[in-house]
DNA sequence: CGTGTAAGGAATTCTGACACG
DNA sequence: CGTGTAAGGAATTCTGACACG
């Protein structure tokens, strides 16, 4: 389940979101997928499931910024 | 783990199989791997495992049609 | 800020074929 | 039989940018 493995076009048909959408929340560091060789994004299913939730957060009022991982201990 | 959403790159990756041997497995109707709009090979964790088998069975001298899923049940 | 799009390039995958044995 | 390869085309993905607001 963890296993980045899934390409960025059909995490867009898992998701709902665009291809845009995604490399931009990864831009802004609420995603990390892993690259092939060729330098192309794979994700694993865990991604896929954060992927929806960051939208739905964003759908709910939430900024990118206030969604990163560890939440703080960013500049402390 | 049955979503067909693993290209075949990856799967070669996971396998160690070449993208030829992968495809022949499809041919002989060992495999039956999902497609994309564009007529991309999607496969699930499963088939990687069946392919491995699938490896696994042909080095040990069997033949491709001799690993056909039903077993029988063709002509009779 | 979050997302859309047109732009050009690079990497991926596809099919049918010839090869060996 | 099972697998390798070169061949040309089509689909996929990448990055950086301009746009709106």
């Amino acid at each position: 389940m963890k296993d980045k493995v899934i390409g960025i076009g059909i995490v867009s048909d898992l998701t709902g979101l665009t291809e845009r959408q995604i490399r931009y929340y990864e831009e802004k560091q609420l995603i990390f997928p892993g690259r092939s060789k060729g330098g192309a994004r794979k994700y694993s299913f865990e991604d896929v499931d954060r992927l929806k939730e960051i939208n739905d957060k964003l759908r709910d009022g939430f900024h990118t910024f206030e969604l990163r991982k560890p939440g703080r201990l960013c500049s402390e």
